[in-house]
RNA sequence: CGCGGAGUGGAGCAGCCUGGUAGCUCGUCGGGCUCAUAACCCGAAGGUCGUAGGUUCAAAUCCUGCCUCCGCAACCA
């Protein structure tokens, strides 16, 4: 069987999650669920970063060890995604004994080959802070959080000769014009770092000791390049005793992220795996920010959006949907509870939970709820309708190799609007007042019943769990009619189908 | 001259890489229907695609200058 696996960054656990968090998650789980109901064998990655100065000076004001700091946090995260319903297969924690192993082995391993070597760094430093300030930081030459002078100062640290790779980084972009997407983030990365040159970088520090130790040098930690990064290669137990989930899925076929991090992750994180003469993941794919009704957010304005409150508002099939419908999946996009609003109406209560509760409306008042199986030529409305919902797998489908999750659902709402427009053409409730037209009516209420059963099945990666809402009302039981490539056929289901008249899917919400 | 992104009918966006009648959703106006969650369907109005040039038979799309807004600039998704 085919492997995919997908990864998110590990979240750094210094503060609660957000909307950001949730946004790249979903999107990696949608993208998860979806290959596995193409019959990949998937592995889903997210987990914690939970090593570092920021962690230890958090846990400090919590009045709380670091550990007890980042257990408790990693449960806020953990309780997140299960919220959103993402269904993670692994989760990484860089406090993980076998990981910080598994780090201590490839910093050694770099060490020993030449590698990683012993130098000093030289920089600005803000005493009062703790913390190394650039250059371009400065305000009007003082500490950008304080406003105190800086001090330069030289700290004893070990480098990675990443200088040394920076050819074969080169080749490598050139070689995989796909390696980075979208092509603005490529671009950026190859004129704003590569094309001007690696320099070695700092992998240890001595200001905090809240990290991997490098057990041939007490006092210096492991620095967050060769602590996070590798989670994603530790995860499946490289460098441990058993690498066999290794072997059988990496490289990853792809690492998800936001744009801020694509510098470590296509850049630094590369050249690691080059140093150890490990392969590369397959593509790297950075979406952009959301911003908060026209507002940056960020753990540093505290829960903008607390994903609980969308969820218990509007459920999580609904936030999913949302995030993944409203944003064109690359640039950034703007939040707003107004436009969270109206796609929830429109295109969920309006097109496809209308549709549904029409539908089986209709079943109920004009046949008793079960639908008899009367032979019927199909017209030409019923044509177009059954063309219309076979070909949709196959655009969605494309749109999602692309993670084009938008265009995707649009494809898949094009069926549900088909739909609709249908039963204006087919107008059933002039056929039930005709007792001539019983086998057409009944053939028409059917085609929406497979209209339904398709969206249901395309729906599934974005929304799991309202397939199993319709399924239910159309008293679809057998697996095989709610499998991926079910949809795309129609007319799977045997009549006489008895349906279930059930609560809206979606509500209208009324404006407050 | 640090780097990148954005500027498209009232609102929010897509299209730009691979030039060829300007598209989508919401909103507005008019009409239709009545099965349904006052939902659905049809039609209409509304844009010289920030700006000034250039390339071209042809530019929202390629190139250059300018204006405005935003982000990044060694761990904010």
């Amino acid at each position: 069987m085919k492997t995919y696996y997908i990864t998110t960054p590990i979240y750094y656990l210094n503060g609660d999650p957000h909307i950001g968090h949730t946004y790249t998650t979903v999107a990696a789980d949608v993208m998860a669920r979806y290959k596995k109901a193409r019959g990949y064998d998937v592995k889903f990655l997210t987990g914690s970063d939970e090593h570092g100065k920021k962690v230890e000076q958090a846990a400090k004001e919590a009045g709380l060890a670091p550990q007890d700091f980042v257990d408790n946090l990693m449960e806020v995260f953990k309780g997140i995604w299960q919220l959103m319903d993402c269904d993670y297969d692994l989760y990484q924690r860089t406090t993980n004994p076998a990981h910080m192993e598994a780090v201590k082995r490839i910093f050694k391993k770099l060490y020993d080959q030449g590698d990683i070597y012993k130098g000093s760094y030289e920089g600005l430093y803000c005493v009062p802070c703790e913390t190394f300030v650039t250059q371009t930081q400065l305000v009007e030459g003082n500490c950008p959080d304080c406003g105190r002078p800086v001090e330069t100062i030289s700290e004893e640290c070990y480098y990675f000769r990443m200088s040394k790779y920076q050819d074969r980084l080169m080749k490598h972009f050139e070689d995989n014009p796909e390696f980075l997407l979208p092509v603005a983030r490529r671009n950026e990365m190859l004129n704003n770092f590569i094309k001007p040159g690696l320099e070695d970088l700092c992998v240890s520090r001595t200001t905090f000791t809240w990290g991997v130790p490098v057990d041939f040098d007490p006092g210096h930690v492991i620095y967050v390049w060769i602590d996070a990064l590798p989670n994603y290669v530790t995860a499946l137990g490289f460098m441990s005793d058993d690498n066999s989930q290794y072997k059988k899925y990496w490289p990853a076929d792809l690492h998800l992220m936001s744009k801020e991090i694509v510098r470590f992750h296509t850049v630094i994180w590369p050249c690691i795996l080059i140093a150890l003469g490990e392969p590369l993941p397959k593509q790297v794919f950075s979406h952009g920010w959301l911003q908060y009704e026209g507002k940056k957010i960020g753990k540093s304005l505290g829960n903008a959006v607390c994903p609980k409150s969308l969820v218990a508002e509007y459920g999580v099939d609904a936030i999913r949907y949302f995030l993944m419908r409203e944003f064109t999946f690359g640039p950034d996009g703007n939040f707003t509870a107004n436009a969270l609003f109206t796609r929830y109406n429109a295109d969920l209560a309006n097109d496809l939970g209308n549709l549904l509760s029409r539908t089986v409306g209709m079943v109920d008042k004009y046949f008793g709820g079960t639908l008899p199986d009367l032979p019927q030529t199909p017209s030409q409305f019923d044509l177009d309708l059954i063309e219309t919902a076979c070909a949709m797998m196959g655009k969605a489908e494309e749109k999602m190799d692309k993670l084009a999750f938008s265009e995707a659902l649009n494809e898949i709402w094009n069926v549900v609007r088909r739909a609709n427009k249908y039963i204006d053409e087919t107008a059933p409730w002039v056929l039930a007042k005709d007792e001539t037209k019983q086998a057409e009516l009944a053939t028409v209420l059917y085609n929406l019943t497979e209209t339904l059963r398709i969206v249901a099945i395309a729906i599934a990666p974005v929304m799991p769990n309202t397939p199993a809402k319709i399924f239910e009302q159309l008293s679809i039981t057998d697996p095989g009619h709610m499998q991926w490539d079910s949809a795309k056929s129609f007319g799977l289901v045997a009549r006489p189908l008895t349906v279930a008249k059930g609560p809206a899917a979606f509500p209208r919400k009324e404006n407050t």
